[in-house]
RNA sequence: GGCGCCGUAGCCAAGUGGCUAAGGCAUCGGAUUGCAAAUCCGACAUCCCCGGUUCGAAUCCGGGCGGCGCCUCCA
């Protein structure tokens, strides 16, 4: 009945296991020890985003990841090549297209383009390859051609089915077993031999579109495309492949089928999926005020109403309502969604909200707040430091110090690289993140590095050591790796307003006016603006809060000159109107109160 | 029905056989501060329930209860 032939994966060929690296294995179901199909080479196929709408947050677990993935094996000293596929021929696409009046290739530039920029928001930019099935068609109609040859595939009225009977493996990714494949085989099942049997190749109908093939016009099924092109970029057998969990079946199953009884050899070592991400319980969304107990048990399908942005609960999928990547981010910036996908296991399930990526937020600052401090105390940019970018280097420069604070961020460094090791434990790693940030903040405080130990070169020195390992295992999990993005224009305007109300809280301050000073900083708090008081200077930081901070803050100052007016304290009146002037802002004094005007 | 995952503090989340069960958020003390913020110090869980294996289990096995995914397109 079968005529497969294939062999079980041959350990000679690949090469020595690495000494800590071990990897989930979706085929074996467990940890196993890393090994590469070639020595020192990485292969990985990551599958990519069906592009007939706009991106929404679950399609970037995959590639966040990955992207660590990539980073974490090249630290180690792999050669990575990570191949991103984008499926632009599609059932969906071709549905869009019509309803839009435009052809298929223009709706998937769009979300193409949707998509390419967020990821870049998060930080994802160590894709090598991004092929696209309509980029691909010699090669998938090659594969098919050969799966027919070997008596794998069939013709059937104009489309091309891939025979299960003939596989004798079939099932062995997702643990099921041909005989128990229900259904009717979806459509064109009366075409096929046995309804588990899939299309490598669909007969064109009118007005599709289509590409010329041995079989007649048309386009093809949608597993083929990732077994031709993980063949063209990585070769027959390569070593991890990724995706949702959801993928497991039956796309990936097919991969394999596909794959394997063509070349007779396995398609992949490590088969590595994500968990999926799934909305959380809790309602508090923007624009959605309703409360609910915590304790009170969601009900499916609430919230999923037209002006839903994003669903109450259950899983994160177009269908129920997932969507708003890019607003997403534009609310909470890429760093943020970035770490808070990064702080679970990627083989966990993520329960998604957006109060959560705040709260993750709010453990970020920590980290930007050191960067920032050390800036304060060195004068030296973070983001410029040139910390080891091997293991090996990295292992040589930890081991150089004896000193205390030194060896202790060595041990975080250790546990970190333990936590990746342990099939890339994300959040562990970042733990010992959070670690290493409250071992170098009490260093600074120990040695007072922001006032007399500010000239003690050693302690610089070590406080720079503590920086570039903080550097060093940041860059593998793509974090801090710039600076912010830069402030918009009304930004811009609130940086240059912040100093002149900072000043007029100094001056109350110095002739111990401490009511007045208080009261300018009770009033920054619902715009979202937080003062710390430093040696010398005062810092700012704005998070959350109004929408319109330049405004509010220009609503104080008015009120501040109006107040020192009705004290008869016309040379702080005169301050404020004369420092707006500099900085291109107008006053006017009305009946109805003050007007400003930008020129 | 078939296949599979999960249940750790108020919340998020590491740990999957053995030192005091990481870390974050929140909360409460303390140091610091004019007061704050930031930072540091300290407090805060015996791991859903029952039984079993073991010198020893959150971690393995069995049985419950509860939540979720796939079996149709999905990252």
């Amino acid at each position: 009945m079968t005529v497969s032939t294939r062999t079980k994966p041959t350990p000679d060929k690949s090469s020595a296991p690495h000494p800590t690296l071990r990897i989930y294995n979706t085929l074996s179901k467990r940890k196993e020890p890393f090994v590469t199909v070639r020595p020192g080479k990485v292969g990985i196929y990551l599958c990519g985003p069906t592009v007939y709408d706009k991106a929404h947050i679950g399609h970037m677990v995959g590639p966040v990841i990955f992207d660590c993935v990539k980073r974490y094996l090249e630290y180690c000293g792999y050669d990575v090549t990570w191949v991103v596929n984008i499926t632009d021929v599609d059932d969906k696409l071709i549905k869009k297209a019509n309803e839009r009046g435009i052809s298929m290739l223009d709706v998937a530039e769009e979300n193409i383009a949707d998509y390419n920029s967020n990821l870049a928001a998060l930080g994802v930019d160590q894709i090598d390859h991004f092929p696209r099935a309509t980029e691909c068609m010699a090669d998938i109609i090659d594969l098919i051609r050969s799966l027919i040859d070997c008596g794998f595939a069939y013709q059937s009225d104009g489309d091309v089915y891939f025979d299960v009977s003939k596989d004798a493996d079939y099932g062995k990714l997702s643990n099921r077993s041909i005989d128990s494949m229900q259904g009717d085989g979806g459509s064109g099942g009366e075409r096929k031999r046995h309804v588990a049997d899939f299309a490598l190749w669909k007969a064109a109908k009118p007005g599709e579109p289509s590409w010329d093939s041995p079989w007649g016009a048309g386009r093809p099924g949608w597993h083929i495309e990732c077994s031709a092109m993980s063949k063209k970029l990585l070769g027959e057998t390569f070593d991890i492949h990724g995706g949702g969990l959801d993928l497991v079946f039956p796309h990936h199953e097919n991969e394999i089928a596909q794959s394997e009884c063509c070349h007779a050899k396995p398609m992949v070592l490590y088969w590595a999926h994500n968990g999926l991400l799934r909305a959380g319980t809790t309602a508090a969304k923007i624009g959605a005020r309703t409360e609910r107990p915590a304790d009170s048990p969601p009900r499916s399908g609430e919230g999923l109403g037209e002006g839903s942005a994003e669903a109450v609960s259950g899983k994160m999928s177009r269908s129920k309502g997932a969507g708003g990547l890019a607003d997403l981010i534009k609310r909470q910036g890429g760093q943020r969604v970035r770490f808070f996908l990064l702080r679970t296991h990627y083989r966990s399930t993520v329960l998604f909200n957006e109060p959560e990526i705040e709260e993750a937020g709010k453990g970020l600052e920590t980290f930007n707040r050191l960067l920032k401090r050390y800036a304060r105390i060195t004068g030296n940019d973070f983001y410029a430091l040139k910390p080891p970018t091997t293991r090996e280097d990295g292992e040589a420069a930890s081991a150089a110090g004896s000193d205390p604070v030194l060896q202790s961020a060595a041990v975080c460094r250790q546990k970190f690289l333990a936590a990746m090791d342990d099939d890339f434990n994300t959040g562990g790693a970042i733990g010992e993140l959070f670690e290493l940030a409250k071992i170098t903040n009490k260093f600074c405080d120990d040695a007072d590095l922001e006032g007399a130990g500010k000239t003690d070169a050693a302690a610089i020195a070590h406080f720079t050591s503590l920086l570039t390992t903080l550097k060093e295992l940041s860059n593998i999990l793509g974090l801090f790796t710039q600076p912010l993005p830069a402030t918009t224009a009304s930004d811009d305007l609130l940086a240059k307003l912040m100093p002149l109300v900072i000043d007029l809280r100094a001056t109350a301050r110095r002739i111990k006016n401490f009511a007045a000073a208080d009261k300018i900083r009770a009033a920054l708090a619902p715009i979202g603006i937080t003062l710390e008081d430093r040696a010398g200077n005062t810092e700012w930081t704005r998070s959350g809060g109004v929408s319109d901070a330049t405004n509010a803050i220009m609503k104080l100052l008015i009120q501040l000159r109006a107040d020192a007016r009705a004290a008869k304290d016309f040379a702080t009146a005169d301050t404020i109107r004369n420092r707006l002037t500099d900085l291109g802002i107008t006053l006017e004094d009305r009946a109805g109160g003050t007007e400003w005007t930008r020129t």
